[in-house]
DNA sequence: TCGCTCCCCTAT
DNA sequence: TGAGATAGGGGAGCGA
């Protein structure tokens, strides 16, 4: 669909306004390239399957829709019989969540009552989908044991504690008769401070129900009494953890790992119609084909080596709704029409899709590869589509902005023309999917609201989230997502006269179908290409979540997960802390730069991965910091722990090795064998996936540091955090006078070194050398030397030469970046410059870039003035497209915000000037220099009309 | 015109 | 009840 597309900022650059003549007659004249790229699918396929009998691009009678013979492929392949006592049950775990439901016979944990039951779904070797039901796990969560506690305390702490959270109940419409299942003493010890490694009494106390952890923790923290021991608080350990992480880090699965069922150990459902109540064992609830009971210690976990790395052949669902909208106006889901629907389904590993079919509304001819569904009633299209998702069964879903658009239009247009059959989308027999609202607000990504719909057992996986979390764009329309990344567009339609296509004949129906299926078949495209689902799936192995939480929660259960897997191992918990924002502390320094342009070489040398390799090279961790109290206490020696930049104090790695530092440790041991199989792996495939897999360990580790520092959140602490800062200054401070100490010349060198410019983990230098080959092998040089002089793994690193180099400011810079080859440079590299703010026009944008080329590569500074004054005179004299000066932005904002922004050509003279002065300038030197030609152009994009302004 | 705050978006 | 961090440039807008 357009129309949501349209919804925030402006539409489209200058490509589809020069177009807007374009005559409806056109479109019959010849096929598209996308209509002879989906004519191709179906010569290879036809070739393939030449015997199958299908004729997959005709046009399907409504009445045969869910015949075995004519949409065979839709299904699944055949299943074959599993015989749970001979054969182990093997599958990818995709998706996991938890319900509340009676205990099942011959399963562990509580029989009485409803009972907490995890559900994995997955998909074996050969495509048969799998739902298992893990039983027996139950919630918990750790107190510290009061002093003199001991196992005859224990009924009567649980008898109190079960009275107390019944009563705090307001209605106990499940009636639960017991609350709090257990309680058992056990040595734990608390992750917070070092306390000398003694473990103590912690009470574990097992609920019944994940829900019922929170009242008990409050209940236990407002003060608790029982039996003769005084009213006292006790502080929460890792009651604030998801009961799914809880069970996963417990049963040692992370997420999209492979299960393995042993033989004899879990029970297959057998299909079972409501009126067969008989059994003592319950019936499949699950349109999966194989559905399965175990017991939760007795699933098999394969960690993600060797082959248990494959991935299943998944099934991705892709689909685009076409709605016919009134003129001018959104469409709305009571009263606009759905008039078709395009879906494509292609296999995890496939090339191409093996599905491609549209359902419409009225009737449509043929598309060679394609399958045309025509229905007359709209009721019937949607109830069709659903029951075909359903027999598609697939794995994950996508699509464009699916989340917030297609799906929740399609569920409220079931619901007004009461399609009551629709809205059963997940692989859960009579659950409803419902739409929600729900807002999710991180500093990182502002504030979002956003909707959700439930579809149990099948993952979503919307496009536009996907690359809302991971790319920075200019803009994030279909048309120029796929446009940046494919260099493809989408099929020419303008969505203003998509009703007129719908109340055409059936070619134009067929227009709109072709546009549809192409909507459809970018995601997927897209997906493959960003190697999105690969990428997420090795971030979900490597850090232990679930592939859901990837894209519905932020950067700290990655964290969490680990560091309680890590904890675990130690008899660690992790306390529950109470969440306020404190004051902020000192982050990085930026060396004041030494502005001015370069002609000559400037090395560059970075710290690798800084912040995590002070955090291991120090031992900073939750576990190792140390209280100034307890020095004394615990009869440290000043040997045995050190005092960081900003004085606070962790014991030394002989006294007890950080869960951090270890995390870390792992991750980036785990990244180097990932990178080293990736150089001998030779399988495309494959490598993708390792390739996935050392960003996901990179992005882990860098994350790590984050967590602690993040207050608002599961575990900060300042202490760690303004420690890493702290060290960090200090090292970017000692590396600059290291290296302007030595490379002098009085120690013999050509020059005297100056470190020109520096942000936190980097420093440039000016060596003094001519030519870049001396630069790099000087710098190479000063690297080794100064890593010398810090605790290892931390290393100095040399990463590149700028030649020539433009310093503007602080965060603002550009260069020619030589790494490798010293006769050529890799790209020209500019920071903070406008060409890289989205918060620019393109006409500046490609200013700046060409004045910067003018000025690092032809080295014509003249060049890039005559050219600068030539754009602004086209601008006066009106010579420049409308879509250079307006800002396309993301749709999540409004056009208002962009009202009033102004784009500023002035900035590329004033790199030119720089060129000339190369000196320090301010705003004001210039604008008061006597400049002959500075023009400021300020620009309304919402009316889209430029105004100009003449400043001298 | 200057100085200030707020906002956006970037660097690391 | 769920959200990685700080540093910093630079424009817009406002008041003195």
């Amino acid at each position: 669909m357009d129309f949501k597309r349209r919804n925030g900022g402006p539409a489209m650059g200058g490509a589809s306004q020069a177009k807007k003549g374009k005559m409806s007659t056109e479109w019959e004249d010849s096929p598209s390239q996308f209509e002879e790229e989906l004519a191709l699918f179906d010569d290879m396929e036809m070739e393939a399957e030449s015997e199958e009998g299908q004729a997959g691009h005709d046009v399907i009678p409504v009445g045969d829709l869910f015949s075995a013979d004519l949409n065979l492929r839709w299904k699944r392949p055949h299943a074959p019989p599993l015989q749970p006592n001979s054969d182990t049950l093997i599958f990818q775990q995709m998706d996991l969540d938890y319900y509340l439901g009676s205990a099942v016979a011959g399963m562990p944990g509580q029989v009485q009552g409803k009972v907490p039951i995890v559900r994995m779904f997955g998909v074996t070797d050969s495509g048969n989908s799998v739902c298992c039901h893990v039983h027996g796990f139950a919630p918990y969560f750790y107190v510290p044991a009061p002093n003199g506690f001991t196992n005859a305390h224990l009924a009567e702490f649980q008898r109190e504690l079960n009275s107390a959270v019944l009563k705090d109940m307001r209605s106990n419409k499940d009636n639960i008769a017991v609350t709090v299942l257990a309680v058992d003493i056990t040595k734990k010890e608390s992750m917070y401070h070092y306390h000398g490694n003694k473990p103590h009494d912690f009470l574990l106390i097992t609920m019944a129900m994940p829900r019922l952890i929170a009242p008990a923790k409050r209940l236990l923290e407002q003060g608790f009494k029982f039996a003769n021991f005084a009213t006292q608080s006790y502080q929460a350990y890792e009651a604030n953890i998801d009961f799914e992480i809880r069970f996963m880090v417990d049963s040692d699965v992370v997420g999209c790992c492979w299960i393995e069922l042993p033989k004899g150990k879990y029970r297959l459902r057998e299909e079972r119609s409501e009126l067969q109540t008989g059994s003592k064992y319950p019936g499949k609830v699950s349109l999966c084909q194989y559905e399965v009971d175990v017991a939760w210690n007795d699933l098999v976990s394969h960690p993600a080596e060797g082959e248990w790395q494959r991935i299943a052949p998944l099934r991705v669902l892709s689909f685009d709704i076409e709605c016919a909208g009134r003129k001018g106006v959104f469409p709305e889901p009571e009263i606009d029409p759905v008039i078709q629907i395009a879906s494509m389904v292609q296999r995890q590993g496939e090339k191409e899709p093996f599905i491609r079919t549209v359902f419409t509304l009225q009737s449509c001819a043929s598309i060679v590869g394609s399958q045309i569904l025509c229905f007359t009633q709209e009721k019937l299209l949607l109830q069709s589509w659903a029951e075909f998702v359903r027999t598609v069964d697939p794995d994950i879903i996508t699509g464009y902005n699916i989340q917030n658009f297609d799906l929740p239009y399609l569920l409220n247009r079931a619901a007004t023309l009461k399609v009551n059959l629709f809205p059963y989308l997940g692989r859960v027999w009579g659950s409803k999917s419902v739409l929600k609202d729900s807002s999710f607000q991180s500093k990182q990504m502002g504030r979002r609201e956003n909707k959700t719909v439930n579809m149990e057992g099948r993952v979503q996986f919307d496009l536009l989230q996907v690359l809302l979390r991971d790319y920075k764009l200019r803009s994030y329309t279909l048309n120029a997502v796929s446009f940046h990344f494919l260099q493809e567009q989408k099929e020419d339609v303008q969505h203003s006269i998509i009703t007129d296509l719908q109340n055409g004949n059936e070619q134009t129906r067929r227009r709109l179908a072709v546009y549809c299926l192409k909507d459809a078949y970018l995601p997927l495209r897209l997906l493959q290409k960003l190697m999105c689902i690969i990428n997420y799936m090795e971030m979900a192995r490597v850090t232990g979540v679930p592939l859901t939480y990837l894209l519905s929660r932020g950067q700290q259960i990655k964290v969490v997960s680990q560091l309680l897997r890590q904890a675990m191992k130690q008899d660690l918990v992790m306390p529950v802390v109470r969440t306020e924002g404190g004051e902020d502390y000192t982050g990085a320094t930026v060396i004041e730069p030494e502005k001015g342009y370069y002609s000559v070489p400037i090395a560059t040398l970075d710290f690798s991965s800084l912040y995590p390799s002070i955090m291991m090279a120090h031992n900073l961790c939750y576990t190792t910091l140390l209280q100034k109290s307890q020095v004394e206490k615990l009869g440290l020696s000043p040997e045995d722990f050190i005092k960081t930049p900003t004085g606070d104090l962790f014991v030394k790695s002989s006294m007890r090795k950080g869960l951090l530092p270890e995390i870390l440790e792992n991750l980036l041991s785990a990244r180097k064998r990932a990178k080293a199989e990736l150089k001998k792996e030779t399988d495309p495939f494959k490598k993708q996936v390792l390739d996935g897999r050392q960003l996901a360990l990179k992005i882990s580790a860098n994350s790590v540091y984050g967590f602690t520092g993040a207050q608002v959140g599961k575990l900060p602490c300042l202490e760690i955090s303004q420690s890493v800062t702290g060290f960090g200054r200090q090292m970017i401070e000692q590396t600059k006078q290291h290296v302007e100490s030595k490379y002098t010349i009085s120690n013999g060198y050509q020059a005297d070194a100056k470190v020109i410019y520096g942000d936190t983990d980097s420093v440039m230098v000016k060596l003094g050398v001519a030519t870049v080959q001396e630069a790099m092998n000087l710098g190479k040089e000063a690297a080794d030397w100064v890593s010398s002089y810090f605790v290892p793994p931390i290393k100095l690193e040399f990463e590149k030469v700028y030649y020539p180099y433009l310093l503007i400011n602080k965060k603002r810079y550009a260069g020619l970046y030589f790494s490798s080859n010293a006769e050529h440079h890799d790209k020209m590299d500019c920071k903070g410059i406008e060409t890289v703010r989205r918060d620019n026009c393109p006409l500046v944008a490609n200013l700046i870039n060409t004045c910067l080329q003018n000025i690092l590569i032809d080295r014509d500074p003249d060049g890039a003035v005559a050219h600068a004054k030539e754009v602004i005179s086209d601008l006066l004299c009106n010579r420049i497209d409308i879509s250079q000066l307006v800002i396309t932005k993301e749709l999540t904002r409004t056009a208002q915000e962009y009202a009033g922004k102004q784009a500023h050509v002035e900035l590329a003279e004033r790199c030119v000037w720089f060129y000339y002065l190369n000196c320090e300038f301010t705003h004001s030197t210039i604008w008061s220099s006597s400049c002959p030609n500075l023009y400021c152009a300020s620009l309304n994009p919402y009316w889209a009309r430029a105004k100009l302004r003449v400043c001298c």
